[in-house]
DNA sequence: CAGTGGTCTAGACCACCCT
DNA sequence: GGGTGGTCTAGACCACTGG
């Protein structure tokens, strides 16, 4: 019955087609589109294939079906924005980029670190801190901090270069589940500056990492202060 | 056949159970879930409706399903986060917030607006200037840039409480398709910090909005500065 | 009531991967 | 070839909406 007509799925055609109508702007926000029943004949399709492509577009953000009413065009949410936040897509893009591990050790957790980590002050944790930068000098200085777990050793490449929910996946043993971020803005302190090759007083963005195990159980914490020359954070809302 | 044992849906029952070993860690990412024929037998449903339950939890980023190979418990993605920005939601959750429209004029667009706007220079374009405050005080400043367009009137409400992307989308007869956020510090300017009651050079977010209709055709322009000893911005991980 | 979306089946076939 | 996911059907029934 089918025609096959194209390589693709039917189901995703259909929706390639809907989503085409509102991109072209044949079909406007709030509009009604046809019926299930309407398009599984207008396609020679069955109802659950339409269906199944519905879903797709209900998926991202292009229409929303309600139950006895019908589906109807979506007005693109704005207001929830993707971030990206990984140092080889942010840093990365430049040529050059390189991070340099500048402390590595272990220390008992202050007032604030065993707070953030939800640990007992003066608990070992593990510090490493590390200054990122590019061709044209530093960009960014990150400290990090983990609970001490003795007997995971950890290779200092994998220090220096991975991601931070990465490392604290793999120097504990457990699943990480939440990453939450926390964008201030602040001054560069005389230390951070001198480690920056900046001045001190030059605005900058601190950027701070919370990484959760199950349980919302805190297993990392890392802190990131960013030139304002040399970086800003983009969002964009979802496609 | 079925048992139809709960008010819930066949597919649901089965992602929720699946998800549950996921959270539970009885499945550790990478690990092989049953083929979808076994969950069918497994759970007493047809293969189509075992898959419509994967294909939730892929949505959901809890598995990866590879044709030909199966479907694999996936390590939850912590590097794009999600960022919730409208106005409401930051600072509406205080009590006492409320916007003070400060100015609002047509310009003709400077070398800067025209460029972010896409205009000419020289073109009328709509100002709005807005101060946003709490219970405790100002917290932001919020210049809005819009192209002139005769003959749309606004109200004074809709102009100081409405979210951005929305007044845009009231303001031009487009429909708005894409939200661009670009976060940086700075420090206050001495206009900025009578405006805000604060002290000239305190830490501060620009928060920068670009409004844009389809063809990527820029339709508005915010830019939002926020104390930074008021104000902070979260992102989450999905999901 | 008729019309809408939402769920489900039993079986078919395809595309892909591995051995 | 045997196992995996992925697509599709034709028809059934359910839940909800609105006149």
């Amino acid at each position: 019955m089918r025609a096959r007509s194209s390589f693709l799925p039917a189901y995703y055609r259909v929706a390639e087609d809907i989503k085409n109508k509102i991109d072209r702007g044949e079909l406007k926000p709030g509009d009604m589109i046809p019926s299930t029943a309407q398009l599984a004949r207008q396609y020679g399709v069955s109802h659950m294939t339409v269906r199944h492509g519905l879903e797709l577009l209900a998926k991202d953000g292009y229409i929303e079906s309600i139950q006895g009413k019908g589906s109807f065009v979506a007005s693109p949410r704005m207001d929830t924005l993707l971030l990206e936040f990984s140092e080889n897509k942010i840093f990365g893009k430049n040529k050059g980029f390189r991070v340099q591990l500048s402390e590595l050790e272990i220390i008992p957790a202050d007032a604030k670190i065993a707070h953030k980590l939800g640990v007992k002050e003066g608990n070992k944790v593990l510090k490493i801190r590390r200054i990122l930068s590019d061709e044209k000098g530093p960009v960014a200085v990150d400290s990090r901090f983990l609970p001490y777990v003795k007997g995971t050793p950890l290779l200092e490449k994998e220090i220096a270069y991975a991601a931070f929910p990465d490392l604290v996946a793999r120097h504990t043993e457990l699943v990480s589940v939440k990453n939450v971020l926390e964008v201030s803005p602040c001054i560069l302190s005389k230390e951070e500056a001198e480690l920056l090759e900046a001045r001190a007083g030059l605005p900058a963005l601190c950027i701070e990492q919370i990484i959760y195990a199950a349980k919302n159980r805190p297993i990392g914490w890392s802190k990131m202060i960013c030139r304002g020359d040399r970086f800003t954070l983009k969002a964009v809302s979802q496609p």
